[in-house]
DNA sequence: GTGACTTATTGGATCGTTCTGATACGCTCG
DNA sequence: CGAGCGTATCAGAACGATCCAATAAGTCAC
């Protein structure tokens, strides 16, 4: 009266069962699963409709330690609350699927510690690559570290010190300095610049801010200038401050749409109506800034598009390790709508 | 004449470098490795300063092979442009790396046959749970097919049939019926609803909002809801046909925040002020809330607390596969701002 | 009919861990 | 002194794939 054997424990399917199932050697079932050509077609057949009928399902991780690759690619997030950064991420994640990757992601929080941590997870997970946003603070070192772990990495966003290695960003300096200026040619001389952390970005946004002044021969006040962190609650504050400023400031550039965001919700709590009373412009044109109140004027970098092309560099180097080093700057084009 | 012999490939680095160097077997390290007891406390410390000599680093896909377990989790996101579901992914991956475990991310911007393929992945790479937010017209057997597969599920925010299964969401019915009576209670008796896509959390979300009319004796007018895609975009459009209705209508509860944002842009244009000339409730409480223009009323169901209870729930039922259902259900709290 | 050459398939070693069962050593106890 | 036991360590067989070298069968030329 046999039962099934319960005493065995389940073991899983492998390539084994599908070989004696389709009658060939689990080489050969390795070589239908790799699609090679070496197959006669209808040996091939054969193996696929025992897979089907098995329902058998590949084994990467096995795959990955006998192959000694991986088609996992880590990525690194510091801030998902920031739309600009999660429309970057889906850019790269859909990039890199479509290439047949899939995606670790991690959440810094621009805490380095937890980067540190995850960049260790990675390494132990075998990544094929690295798309990293490095949180603030970072050394500028660690892109050679990442390096002499011997796995491609690109950067994202924010520069890290002067070395050699793969990057996807956009000129800020440029896109500032056209929000700017467009400013200026509305006729506004004092203009706040608002928002933003110390870092590499809000220091190439301020050159552009800068330029555009110093173009115009427009005397740079430091006391127009207020930073904080680049969020709603940061473009709230700033712009409260910058109100109280007298004689009273009618336009600003601000470091992200986000902190224009909360400009607007602060000049609109007095009573101002952005684009009427007061001339604000944004940056990064995420795709909320259609739609705010009112619709945000702002420097378009193509979140979306940053991602996609950080993907396909990475994408490259892993395909040519020895491939010269790329660079990516998305370069911004002023959209206006009824802020400024 | 000794050289490096550079014909032999760079060998990887592995316990048993680690073991040479501390003089001791594999097992021994392998056993320090995992903080086992069983091994004398100066051993292990002579094998710790071996690791940490060498820069050996663990190879976490052969363990994951031996030891037919993984530390990796699929999360399957649909709208990450959507600070709420950010919200909630940031909610979920921050508790699911404090547990120790690693995050296979997967966006399918609503895409079944995307959504199919990176649970396809997910199984191949042994994921040890999935935390899923279904794309709408996900069939409901979805969640015994996971289950078939032996790998814990959480569905997350959508209701997938009336399966058994762990389930993190909210009390939509009772949060919109929260929103409604807010605005009966004000005195409003003609009040539309704006936005969403057909599905469960449409359907409950209407449910509540009925009720409210209901319970307050106003008859139900299907003229003043209007289904849009819960975007910016579908806020915007269905507040602007919203407004041409006469004679006008004077609030509105919105299918989520982000319909609520595009909301407050028409209402805007037209130059009507929210809070003052027409009342608008949101639904979410997305962290963007607090600072639109002017700041949105809404429901609050804790966006990352509900990815932080989706993950507790993944996480037991990892660890005890027999455990009982779970289903969490965050209680929606009015929070009541400018708009309405 | 034999050797050279394809073409299709296969056995077995291997990737870097874990884990079980064995061993070696020291101590206690009758 | 030898049996019994506990403690610390180890050797070797897995895990499920890949891939190299070997083989078997067929074709062709001479």
């Amino acid at each position: 009266m046999p039962m099934a054997r319960s005493k065995t424990p389940v073991r899983q399917m492998t390539i084994l069962d599908v070989a004696a199932e389709a009658q060939v050697s689990k080489s050969t079932v390795s070589l239908v699963l790799q699609g090679s050509h070496l197959i006669r077609a209808e040996t091939a057949e054969r193996v696929r409709a025992a897979v089907l009928k098995l329902g058998y399902v590949y084994n990467q991780r096995a795959a990955d330690l006998r192959r000694k690759s991986s088609n996992t690619i880590g990525v690194v997030i510091n801030d998902l609350m920031n739309p600009f950064f999660a429309e970057v991420l889906v850019g790269l994640e859909r990039r890199l699927v479509d290439a047949g990757y899939t995606v670790l992601m991690a959440h810094t929080s621009e805490d380095l510690l937890r980067q540190e941590r995850v960049l260790l997870t990675m390494r132990q997970q075998h990544a094929a690559g690295i798309a990293l946003c490095p949180a603030l603070g970072t050394p500028a070192s660690l892109t050679r570290t990442v390096q002499s772990w011997g796995i491609p990495l690109v950067v994202m966003v924010r520069t890290l010190g002067t070395g050699s290695y793969d990057f996807a960003g956009s000129d800020n300096a440029r896109g500032v300095q056209l929000a700017t200026e467009h400013l200026i040619d509305a006729g506004h001389r004092r203009i706040g610049f608002l928002g933003g952390q110390s870092g590499p970005v809000l220091d190439q946004r301020l050159t552009g801010y800068k330029a555009a002044l110093s173009k115009a021969g427009i005397a740079f006040d430091g006391g127009l200038v207020i930073a904080a962190n680049p969020t709603r609650a940061g473009g709230y504050e700033t712009m409260s401050r910058l109100l109280k400023i007298r004689p009273p400031i009618k336009a600003a550039v601000c470091y992200n749409d986000l902190a224009a965001f909360g400009a607007l919700s602060a000049l609109g709590e007095r009573g101002l109506r952005a684009g009427a009373d007061f001339a604000l412009m944004g940056f990064d044109n995420v795709l909320d800034a259609a739609h705010s109140n009112p619709p945000l004027s702002t420097v378009d970098i193509r979140p979306g598009e940053l991602g996609e092309n950080a993907a396909s560099i990475l994408l490259d180097r892993i395909v040519d390790p020895t491939v010269a080093r790329r660079q990516f700057l998305a370069s911004p084009a002023l959209v206006l709508r009824h802020s400024g």
